[in-house]
This record gives structure tokens, sequence and C-alpha cells, in this order.
RNA sequence: GCCGAAGUGGUGGAAUUGGUAGACACGUCGGACUCAAAAUCCGAUGAGGAUAAAACUUCGUGAGGGUUCGAGUCCCUCCUUCGGUACCA
């Protein structure tokens, strides 16, 4: 054995080349008896900074739980891809003029290397890049199965405009409302857009949660994203000069505070403001073109509550009569509902606010149990004819008869999803397979013609067009394939139509003919522990459950919900507590810790940080206490000799229980502690037993694998550790027989005391009280006596 | 604004179901080794009180209130920080 100090550069190269070599991480057979075990990690952006340390938490956390249950004996699969289409790709064109392609493949090439490096146990034979036109061919075809199906159709839509690089921005692109370029106002402008129809299954996007394994903030997070709710449809009967034909139709959950509606508001879209009889409507179309300089988020977050009087213009409630002003407000929002709502102010916080400012009449009708300033709960309702004294719930059923009979509304599920506008004008993205005729008519393009390649003659320059439109070779493409004057579809998607359905290409990537294996996909769909960042919690989610039930609908597949367990790593900060970016100069490269100290203690310290969903900073101190963990390992392994101990029995059947425990419940930071306190343990014995060692360093295999190879090859072992089966916890070797219990005294401890386990209450109150600390409290009589058992005896004196 | 989460020693964190708060690690202090330093090893380490030393004792999990024999854990109100908010991915 070599009494060489721990160097993991000495063979960490090695192993990794060799592993590669034998592809010992291949994916499993699709017919293992064993079950299977999908570990998905959300495929990265390929950025050109490289792997960031927030990705090694992540990658590392899917690479132990694959790894332990190849231990297991299950089939396994760790595949991994590129989310390569994107904007900062296309932002770096535009700055140095190297295409995206290129600087992209590139960074693919870093990303590789350094996941190697860190020992993911990857099957490189999967691997996707939604770039590649052999994977876009069939984002593509999705697209026209989804076009044939009736889920894709095009209307205008607002998108962020500069009106001086004549270009749409990105949200992100928009600092407080101006151009992040050139500064200038950024106005919302209309456009002609492809949108994808997920309302279609909005109630079991909602209603499968229930099917899943998710964090309950995450799906408490997709419920009120979808934004299911229950209410009531009605229609206002509008007034100018004269009763009008037209009617106002709101959605409301409160039908039973109808009676203290004293205004309506609508959005600024709303088309009944294109009424003649409005007597204002200057002012109003003042508004108007106000609101086109706010972006969505501005008019739902600012505390001001803008909004002006329709003139001329009423809204009679269908339940007293009485007349009704109506504003037009900006935080009413033209998607969501019928763009109107009926305000209460009496009863909801955001009418209140408005009422006060514009002096509208407030009307008390609901009244509660306890007095408070402001009544937002059901209760009794009051002032509201002949439905005062109803309850809330009986006043809702009762209204919504009586409108249901008058032909005025009807009870109705409402909801807050709309549809996914997938039109980008950019050019690093996907190219929608649509092609238009002469007179402008889109036509789906033929599936025998798939891929529609991306085109490369390009100008990124921001023109005010999609750069696509400016490809000649495009334009000629479609011309002499189809006709004069035809052209091809100029946008590009979304990439979040990329990665919709990656997971279900990795295992067929060469496979020219469809998109998928159904039979294969049902085997390992779906995946058994999907790890993302927390900033993916709502839309990536939602899009892929929605391709998935398409996929289910068209019987392609056999399951409806794509990721069963799903957890989340939390945002790795830089050492002063800061998000890792350039600007602050925190940002960490994994290359540099691994050339400091190996890629075990990177994968160790990343696990040991803290619970992997927590926010956590870094510190280079406590990375070395790592390494400093690892050495001792290192150096116990010349410890080892043919020896039995059963002390040593005991302890190692203890670290496998715990550990096995810890990875399936992802709490690595806690497994990590328990190896740490077996190496203080073992430390103290004079020799290690060889049985219990080789144990030990299977277990720690999948959290250190380099250096458990190396260990395990001196040891004189066969190759691989990795492929070696769990070891079999020894329950006979766990038996307690004593355990320690705390004496409390009303409640406080004060003392402990050790007895056998699953003492009675007379055996352990007997001990207890002769404890002389314990027994200075007891003077006076015992009331009652709380007794847990193997926990806690607790007297009330 | 709305939706979601977090807050425990000097620091990162532990406490599986409401039952001995602070495991494990970092740091710090003391000691061993060394000519010396680094590395390594051993010991101490929540704050205060008490003691020669101990036993012991009071306080203590962002703030305030509540439920309970018992609360870091459950409930209410508030504060701070973070994530999302539909074109960053």
């Amino acid at each position: 054995m070599s009494n060489v100090s721990y160097n993991p550069l000495n063979f960490e190269k090695k192993w990794q080349e060799k592993w590669l070599k034998d592809k010992i991480y291949k994916t499993g057979v699709s017919n293992n008896p064993n079950g299977k075990f999908y570990s998905l990690y959300s495929y990265p952006y390929p950025s050109g900074a490289g792997l960031y340390v927030g990705h090694v938490e992540g990658m590392v956390a899917n690479d132990i739980v694959a790894r332990y249950y190849r231990h297991k004996g299950r089939s396994v699969t760790l595949p991994m891809g590129w989310d390569a289409f994107g904007l900062p790709a296309e932002n770096y064109a535009i700055k140095t003029g190297i295409a995206p392609r290129e600087n992209t493949d590139t960074a693919i090439k870093t990303f590789i290397e350094q996941i190697n490096n860190i020992g993911i146990s990857v099957d490189w034979d999967m691997e996707v890049g939604s770039h590649e036109p052999r994977y876009y061919k069939w984002t593509q075809w999705i697209f026209l199965q989804l076009f044939k199906a009736g889920l894709a159709y095009k209307k205008n839509a607002p998108v962020n405009w500069c009106p001086k690089d004549e270009t749409v921005l990105a949200n992100e692109q928009v600092i407080n409302g101006k151009c992040e370029r050139c500064d200038s106002e950024v106005v919302q402008k209309d456009m002609d857009q492809w949108f994808f129809k997920i309302t279609d299954f909005n109630e079991r996007l909602y209603k499968d949660l229930d099917k899943v394994d998710w964090p309950e903030s995450t799906k408490s997070m997709q419920r009120n994203w979808i934004g299911r709710s229950e209410g009531t449809k009605l229609k206002f009967k509008l007034k100018s000069e004269s009763e009008l034909d037209k009617y106002l139709e709101v959605f409301t959950t409160r039908i039973d505070t109808i009676f203290g509606a004293t205004f309506m508001v609508i959005a600024p879209e709303h088309p009944i403001l294109e009424d003649s009889s409005i007597l204002n409507i200057e002012e109003v179309k003042g508004y108007i073109n106000d609101t086109k300089h706010k972006s969505e988020l501005d008019r739902q977050t600012s505390k001001e509550k803008s909004g002006i009087k329709v003139e001329g213009l009423l809204a009679i409630n269908p339940f007293n009569n009485e007349e009704i002003p109506i504003y037009v407000a900006d935080y009413v929002l033209s998607n969501y509902g019928s763009g109107a709502i009926m305000a209460v102010p009496a009863h909801d916080e955001r009418d209140m606010e408005f009422a006060k400012k514009h002096n509208i009449e407030i009307i008390e009708v609901i009244k509660g149990d306890v007095e408070s300033e402001m009544y937002t709960d059901y209760g009794t309702l009051i002032n509201s004819g002949e439905y005062s004294g109803l309850t809330s719930k009986e006043a809702i059923n009762k209204m919504q008869e009586w409108l249901k009979n008058n032909n005025l509304g009807s009870s109705e599920v409402n909801f807050k999803l709309r549809d996914w506008l997938l039109s980008r004008q950019r050019y690093w993205g996907c190219p929608i397979p649509i092609v238009y005729d002469p007179e402008g008519n889109a036509h789906p393009i033929d599936e025998s013609d798939l891929p529609l390649v991306l085109p490369e003659d390009v100008d990124f320059k921001p023109t005010g067009e999609s750069p696509i439109e400016r490809s000649e070779e495009f334009k000629k493409r479609a011309e002499d394939k189809y006709g004069k004057g035809w052209h091809y579809e100029v946008d590009t998607m979304d990439t979040f139509v990329d990665s919709s359905w990656y997971f279900l290409r990795y295992f067929n990537v060469n496979d020219d003919t469809k998109i998928f294996d159904s039979e294969t996909l049902n085997f390992w769909l779906p995946t058994d522990l999907y790890m993302i960042g927390q900033e993916h919690t709502v839309l990536h989610l939602l899009y892929s459950r929605f391709f998935t039930k398409f996929f289910y609908d068209q019987g392609l597949i056999n399951f409806d919900e794509p990721f069963f367990k799903m957890r989340h790593m939390g945002t790795i900060l830089g050492s002063d507590n800061r998000k890792m970016s350039k600007r602050w100069g925190n940002v960490l490269n994994p290359n540099d810790e691994i050339d400091k100290y190996g890629a075990d203690t990177l994968r160790i310290y990343e696990m040991f940080m803290g619970p992997l969903e927590d926010a956590k900073a870094w510190n280079d101190r406590a990375e070395n206490g790592v390494f400093r963990f690892l050495s001792r390992v290192w150096d116990l392994n010349e410890k080892v000799r043919d020896i039995n101990s059963n002390t040593q029995d005991i302890e190692i059947n203890k670290l496998i229980k715990k550990v096995e425990s810890d990875i399936e419940h992802l709490s690595f930071n806690t497994a990590i502690a328990k190896f740490m306190e077996f190496i203080n343990f073992i430390t103290r014995e004079e020799s290690i037993s060889k049985e219990v060692w080789s144990k030990f360093l299977i277990i720690l295999a999948p959290f250190a694998p380099y250096i458990t190879e190396e260990l395990w090859s001196l040891m004189g072992n066969a190759y691989s550790i990795h492929t070696q089966s769990w070891p079999i916890v020894d329950d006979s070797k766990l038996i307690l027989d004593n355990v320690s219990m705390a004496i409390q005294v009303n409640g406080k401890v004060r003392g402990v005391v050790s007895v056998p386990l699953d003492s009675t209450e007379e055996e352990v109150s007997k001990l207890a009280r002769g404890d002389k600390n314990v027994s200075k409290y007891l003077e006076g009589n015992i009331k009652k006596t709380i007794f847990v058992k193997n926990k806690v005896i607790n007297f009330l004196v």
C-alpha cells in the first residue's frame, strides 16, 4: 500500500478516462426486474462562462442517487443535453459577429469536459442539443401535430418595442420602461404571433398535480399560476342616452356582494371603449395610449391605481336595476376573465383603494362574525334586497339560479392561465415550420420536408424585422420549393418549446424516423428524480406537462405526467453572500476548485454546504475541511487488516442504514456528517477490519467516486468499485439495548437517565425519582406524569 | 402589488412524527510535534450566573402574541432577505 499522502491529481484523470472508455455508466436495459431509475438534470444552457457551481450541486445530487441505484441493481440512466438556443448567444453574436452556432458549440465542449471532470456518471451516447437539426426536426414535428390538432393558432399580441432600434425586446432588456441599449422609451406594439392552446388542458394541469411528488410550495405556485376559481359569469346591460342592446360581461367569485357593486372597471383594451356614445372619448383615448407605455408587470405592481371614468356609459345591475358608473383602469388586464370586473369597495381591498381615490360610494353588503374595518370573507348578506339574511353560500346559489333563469349568467370555472405565446422575432431559435402563400395564408410544412433548417446567411444587427427575414437563401429556398411569392415564417420558437420535451428524446437520439420509441419511454418515464432550479417552478414544468398530456392524448405514451419526483437545488451565492455575477467578481469556476482540491472534495463540499434546496454561500475554509476529511480516509487505508471487530460491525451497519435513508431523502449533508463521525470513530481503532472498510468505501463511492476507486484498487480488489453491490444492512447488529431519556419537571429538563429500550413508565419513574437533582424538584406531590416511551418523562408538580 | 420560500452560536448548518436545542464542520483559544513556521494530532468552545473545580442554575432558534404538560417545529400578526411574476433560461 501507498504511504504517499492524498493527492487527487495523481489519479483522478486516470480513472475518468478509464470509466469513459469502458462506458461503465451505460444506460441500463429496459426490462430489469429490479426496476429502473431515471435521474434527470434540467439540461443546462451552455453559457460561454462555463459550468456554474450551482449546476455542479444539482448534477452531483443526480449523480449520487444514480450511482446509489446502480449499486442497488436497478437499470439507471443519467443523460445530459444542451438547451442551446437562446438570447445570450444571439446578443453575443450582435456584439462580436461570431455566429451563435460557433460559440454555442465551443461552450458545449467546455461543459462536457467540466462535467466529466466532476465525475458525473453521464451516458454520453444519449446527448442531445436543441440547436441540432436532428433534434429540432422533432420540435417542428410537435408544432405540426399541435397545428393539426387545432392547438396552434395565430393572433395579435403585444411585444416590447424599441422605436429607435426598431426591435423587439425581452422583458429583461427593458430597464425602468427604457431600452437597455439606447435608453429610449419602450412601447407595447401589437404583432401577429403564434400561440399554443395550453388552456385546453387547464383543468387537467390543475388536477393532476395531485399525482406527482413535488415540493408542496411548487405545487402551490403552479396551482396559483393556473388560477382555477369557481364563480359566476354575468352580463350587465349597458346604457348611454338610451338603452343599448349591448352587454358588459364580467366574472366574479363573489356574486353575493353584487348589491355593493358601485362601479365597474374595464381594461384599456376592452372593445366597448370603441363605443361612439362615450362623451369623453379623447380623454379615454389618452389613457389607453398611456397604458401602451407600461408593461404588464408595471400595471400590476404600481401602488397608485390609476384610472378614469368613462362618461356617458353606464352599466345596469341586473339585481336592482341601479345604474353603475364605468371606469377604465390598467390594473384590470384584458387577458384574464372578460377584461372587466364589478367592483365592490366595501369588501375588496383594491376596489376600496380605487373608490376612495375617485370618491365612489361604498355600500356594505356582508356582515361577518367579527367587527373589522374591512370584511373580505364570506358572511351574512345585508342591504341586499330579498337576499338579505342569507349566508354568502346560500346567496351565491340563489343568485346564480336567478341569473340562469333570466339568461343573464351562470356559474363558471375561470382560469388565470393564458395561451402560450411562442413566436420570437429572433434568429437563434427553432424555425416555425410554416410557409405563407402570396396572399399571406399560413400552411404547415409537409412532415417529410422537416427539418426546416435555420439559414446561416443572416445579419444579427437589429432592424425592424426578424433577422431571418433578410436571409436571401431562406427566401430563395421557399420560392424554389413552393413558387414565387411564397415565404417561410421568419419568427422562431420560444426556447421553452425546445425544453418541454428533451427528456423524451434521450433514448433514441439518432433515430431519424420517429420522435421516440413508445415502449422504451413507457418503461423509463415518468422520471424518478428531476433536479431543477427554483426559478423553473412554473413555466418550464407547466409547458412540459402540457406536451406530455398532448402526447398521451395522441396515444403515443401511456403516462400523462413527465416528472414523478422533482426537487430543487438552491442558489449558490458567492462568499460575499451575493449572487455570483461578473459585476461582483465573485464567480467561481469549478475547474479552479478541482485544481486546488480535486473533484471529490468539490462534490462533497457542495453536498455538505447545507440542505439541497436552500440558498448557500461559498466558504473556502469549509471546503478545506472536506479535503481534510478525505485525507484522513486516504491515510486510514493503511490500517486495514484481516480482522473481525464487533464494534466496527455495529458502526458500519448503523452508517449504511443512515446513508441509505439519507440518499433516498436527498439529505446529503447529514449523510456526510455521519461519514465524518464514522471516520472519527474508526480513527481511534487500532486496526480496521477489511470487510468493514470495503463496505465503507462502497457506500462512500457515490459521493467520492475517485478516491474510493483508487483505494479499492490499492486494496487489490477487482475493478470497478462502481459496479459492486450495495452492502446489505445486518439488522442484528443494530439492536440498541439502552436509550437515554430526558427527565422533566414541569416541562424543564432536570436530568437524563439511561434505561433499557422500551422500559415502562413505572420503571423509568422509579429511576428518575432516584436522581438526586430531579428529586429536589419533586417536593410536594406529583399531580400528573406524562410518559413518552424511549423519549421523555415529565412530572407535573 | 400578487404567488412561493427562508430567518437557529463568531460562521455553514443538525434536531425523521410537537419530546434532552446546537450533531457534523469551519473559525477561535489552549496543548503536542518543530530551531521555527506550515501541515498534522489532542482538548476546549451558545451567552450570562455560581464554584477552587464541578455539580448546578438563568436566558436563548428574526420580533410580538397564542395553543400545549412540553414549541426551532403548530396557529395569528409583523419585520428582513431571496425566487417567480408569462420574451433570461
